[in-house]
DNA sequence: GCCACCTTGTGATCATTTTCTCTAAGTCTG
DNA sequence: CAGACTTAGAGAAAATGATCACAAGGTGGC
């Protein structure tokens, strides 16, 4: 059941929204006014019927003979994606990954601002990184009030990461993206994705032993043919 | 056309093979012999049905009416993912991520050794990290030979993603985890894999917008219900 | 304004993946 | 050793996703 819009967007083309969005930014500026959906395609590395069915849920505003407007374009897949406004973000679990995460350039530049760190490492706590100050993770739920944090990345080791997951559903928190090796289990209503790299290196040693065998960019879960 | 075994392995299967091998090896030295489909689902957030089906196609080597032997399937999955063998990694971009990919212990426990560590940054040539001296990305071609490097990592900005990754298939790389934003092209036989932590922001920002309508867990990629 | 040409949007088809259901095979208890 | 119980395996059905093919709509040249 919808409620935004009237439509119901299968996961496989949400999943291909940030995509199309990517490469439509990179064509702005190039005195480019409309794309086709061919070109689109090549771009993002998919099929061109695809690109345009996945278009198609969000409503028809491409122009028959011409493409699609890209500046519309962009703005109804930013609304949709919910890119328009901003999402605060915690990261939970400050090692090598997490403070790599922080220092990553690109999570604000598309309104997804890291406002607060934390960890359970108490010589961590106070430290400074990316310009914000560890904070135990202790005071989670304080945290998640104080800056109304809507997502949350976790970083910690997978022994850990349950009963941050809780303590983050717990303070109302509806996103997470996990970091860690294990599966959480969350209520309803929270959504999670994983980015497990262990699992990454283990799939493509799979294609890796059957290549040459016609099992090529196949094993790309996101993108090229 | 499979080679190893005679059966094909659906692509679906393939990614949640590693899953199945992490809570596996997690059940291992608890004193358990055998586990059932149904706990497996459980331990791995998937369904029941899903976890026969996919461990059927690597063969039948349940008992029913007891389940699967821990040990034996742990062999068996990592038989036909590879992990019985080496696969020695370089990786590309030594920026925060790459250096915390680098320092990321977890690849090196499962086979995948990172050795070798790659610059276009001459100020960074000659530093270490994680105990590999970063050498010039103009010698990529070498190392990749000297190494005998089968599995690339490029952490690199997405500006030069593409020449790395041109210069690595041309190096006889023929699977690559690419951390750079933007879609790589490369010839058949070569397999990439994505990981953008900027798409994975974005697809949990729509479930945010829809979320309390029923958009669950089900925003998740690869894990739970 | 008409005609040749493009490109979208969509219904239809095909492929893949998930889920359901049931049977066959084995264990364990008494 | 018999019967109740557990669980894998597989076939069938349902759901989801990808691809194809084409008609409808729009543009630009003349």
């Amino acid at each position: 059941m919808p409620t935004e819009s009237g439509r119901r967007i299968p996961e496989a083309t949400v999943s291909r929204l940030p995509q199309y969005y990517r490469v439509l930014l990179e064509n702005t500026g190039t005195g480019l006014v409309t794309i086709s959906s061919d070109r689109l395609a090549e771009l993002a590395g998919v099929n061109a019927a695809k690109v345009r069915k996945d278009l198609s849920y969000l409503g028809s505003f491409g122009t028959r003979g011409v493409g699609y407007d890209i500046e519309y374009l962009l703005h109804e897949i930013a609304r949709e994606l919910g890119l328009t406004q901003d999402w605060p973000c915690v990261i939970v679990g400050i090692g090598n990954l997490g403070a790599a995460l922080a220092n990553y350039r690109g999570f604000g530049a598309r309104g997804f601002r890291v406002v607060a760190l934390a960890d359970a490492d108490s010589s961590k706590v106070g430290q400074k990184v990316a310009d914000l100050e560890i904070e135990p993770v202790t005071e989670l739920t304080t945290i998640c009030e104080r800056e109304k944090v809507t997502i949350a990345i976790i970083a910690t080791p997978q022994s850990e990461s349950q009963n941050v997951a809780d303590t983050l559903v717990e303070a109302g928190v509806k996103s997470i993206l996990n970091f860690a090796s294990g599966m959480l289990s969350v209520p309803d209503g929270v959504a999670v994705r994983k980015v497990d790299l262990a699992t990454e290196l283990q799939i493509l040693s799979f294609y890796q032993l059957r290549n040459g065998n016609g099992n090529n960019g196949s094993a790309n879960g996101t993108g090229p043919s």
